[in-house]
DNA sequence: TTCATAGTTGCAAGAATTCTAAACTATATA
DNA sequence: TATATAGTTTAGAATTCTTGCAACTATGAA
């Protein structure tokens, strides 16, 4: 096995890889409904009001990075959050959203 | 002033807009130059090693979102990150790609 | 084997990003 | 005022994303 040099530019890259997760709402939208248990594409499908294959892309998408697994059980097939420090970044962000907002009206009501 | 209703789709759709912001590689570039202490936009061209105007372009929209925020001295402008949880953020995803790579050699090195 | 259910994949059109180059604004100084 | 430095903005081309539609695969049951 051959030892990779990551040069700082590599890791940013791969970083932003990561970060595209994130850049959709549909795919938020997902990782928030996977927050607590695995569900199924159907299930999702339902949850999303979206297509089953616009819902089976954005599963795809993020299994390919590595933020999502799944479990085969019959003909279903469960997906759950790979690694819970996603859901953690997802969170973070939101209340930096929720920060913002909170300061926004602050201004607001003070003029 | 008027109390907005958020929906859940307004606010997934908020959150992956700001989430954008991690989703190119110069920006996380640029947010990890800032980590520690604010730079002048010439400072973070030599650091990129990228043009002024596309540094320029890239910390406006993250100051457009509210990630960063400036402060004029003369000639200069200084930016800063102006929310340290987007730095958390980021940092957990740096994580998530590091425990990533750790799991894949691991994986390679017991074939 | 046939059928239904669950899910995936390929493709094309439209939308959004990213970059470069050139023109522009703002501040300080002579 | 003229000039230099610091930074922003605009426009356009190349690239990447997103989505809907249709065709496809995989499993289980009759």
């Amino acid at each position: 096995m051959r030892n990779q040099i990551l040069t700082d530019k590599a890791i940013f890259e791969m970083q932003s890889e990561i970060c595209k997760t994130l850049t959709n709402p549909k795919r938020i939208e997902i990782l928030n409904a996977l927050r607590t248990d695995e569900k199924t594409v159907t299930e999702l499908v339902s949850a999303l009001g979206a297509s089953k294959a616009n819902v089976s892309q954005h599963l795809a998408v993020m299994r390919h990075k590595g933020i999502l697994a799944t479990r085969r059980v019959g003909v279903k097939i469960y997906y759950r959050v790979a690694n819970p420090k996603v859901i953690e970044a997802c969170t973070l962000m939101k209340e930096v959203l929720f920060e913002q907002h909170a300061a926004k009206k602050k201004i607001m009501a003070g003029s």
